[in-house]
DNA sequence: TTCAAATGTCTATTGATATAGACAACCATA
DNA sequence: TATGGTTGTCTATATCAATAGACATTTGAA
């Protein structure tokens, strides 16, 4: 690890926060991995050449996340460090990848709606615009802590009832298998990055300036049909995908 | 497009940042398409609930990004809106799928090195850590706007003299050709997102606080033998992802 | 020509950010 | 139990970020 390099000033961006981001992703590549802890607070204020202060306060905002904790006389204590890794492949199945990188793996039904389909919306289902669709706003928790969060859509006669199908089996792909769809394939993902709004901060426990990486995904059965169209919000620093072709 | 929410109160990160990117956002979205203008300031002020002042330190952010450009007595026009579609699908042809996009699509050769695999790299290429390798670091343009920056690993006694080959064609597909490997596929990509650090923002023109998204990918030729492997990071608000499968 | 609408510039004030220094409190261990 | 190394707290100061108000300058259209 030898030494992280000096920060350079930046407007517009604290310099705490700068530096808490610095060394979330030096904890999470596993830099600090031989002694469990992060360096003193007078050895990293001098690597990024900054007041002690001011590194204090990055530790602060890494504390509140979790993901350090400081203890007075020995120093600070690296709690988590995963990334789990979210592979995207045809055969979607989320839960199943995360199944050996985390004990408990939710999903959460936050709100349901019935409404007409975008013009957006239906371009994507291949419905026209003003058909019944079902919205489903979902949060998934990986071991209490959440990763992602999902606006869905589906169309509506086909699926009717999905919202409390995906309640009872917390997974898109059983909710499915429980109306009568027990296999889909993605059909094609697009992938970009923002930063968080207030609503998605809230709902996945960011702080502020977080980095969210947006997939927007549509599944089709085995026939071609389009049975889901989804826009999902990942905690960027917790995950990462993998695609396999 | 009604109405932009109005920005809460973020520690760390400055407001007029925050409300840049909102612009820029809806800029790319197409929400400002009618007039080809942004909306006058004093409306942006009251849409996002900041002071006026505070929207100029926005707007003067984007005309330093060259998006928009203020005309006193007219108001701010658009410059430039686009977002680059890149498709990650097992035949990479990066060229190819930009080609209708941008007119002028280059990439530039920064540095070439051989050097000996770290653990890493011999994992991902199938070699013994300390087996010779080049480097390669590139700089990809669409219309002499910086796109991506990438680092490549290739093994040294196949490809020797790749960097030559890459400097010529300006590209790794074409590079690949001129020495005797005529097709290719994608193997494996993640893709994960960062802000960009010192040497990033610099090759790629960003502004401080800018996001990038990263992908680490690997390629085969037809016989699955690993032929490079590379770690590529793009200017997020400048280009998005479809993962067609 | 006049006027409304838009950007450009200036002054002033408040709170957040960053630096600096000093010292207290706590922990592990020699 | 003494000591060195570490985090916790306090005070002080300078700069940046954000708000507020006033007015100048430019443009396009009535």
């Amino acid at each position: 690890m030898a030494g992280l390099k000096q920060v350079q000033r930046q407007t517009g961006v604290a310099l705490w926060r700068q530096i808490a981001d610095r060394i979330r992703e030096a904890i999470s590549s596993g830099a600090y991995d031989e002694t469990g802890m992060v360096p003193p607070e007078t050895v990293l204020a001098l690597q990024f050449g900054v007041n002690r202060h001011t590194v204090r306060s990055a530790l602060a905002a890494l504390a509140q996340e979790g993901i350090v904790r400081a203890v007075q006389g020995r120093g600070t204590l690296i709690e988590r460090k995963e990334r789990l890794n979210f592979p995207i492949t045809k055969r979607t199945r989320f839960s199943a990848g995360i199944g050996d990188q985390a004990r408990e793996m939710r999903g959460l039904l936050l709100d349901e709606a019935r409404e007409e389909a975008s013009a957006e919306i239906a371009r994507w289902l291949h419905l026209k615009p003003g058909d019944q669709v079902i919205r489903l706003e979902t949060l998934r928790q990986a071991d209490k802590r959440p990763v992602s969060r999902a606006t869905s859509w589906f169309p509506a006669e086909r699926f009717a009832g999905i919202g409390a199908a995906y309640r009872k089996g917390e997974s898109i792909t059983k909710a499915f298998a429980e109306l009568g769809l027990s296999d889909y394939v993605r059909a094609t993902t697009e992938v970009t990055a923002a930063h968080a709004g207030a609503a998605d901060m809230a709902d996945l426990e960011l702080t502020p300036g977080a980095i969210l990486l947006i997939t927007k995904a549509m599944n089709t059965d085995l026939d071609g049909v389009p049975v889901q169209y989804s826009i999902s919000r990942f905690a960027a620093d917790r995950v990462q995908f993998t695609i396999e072709n």
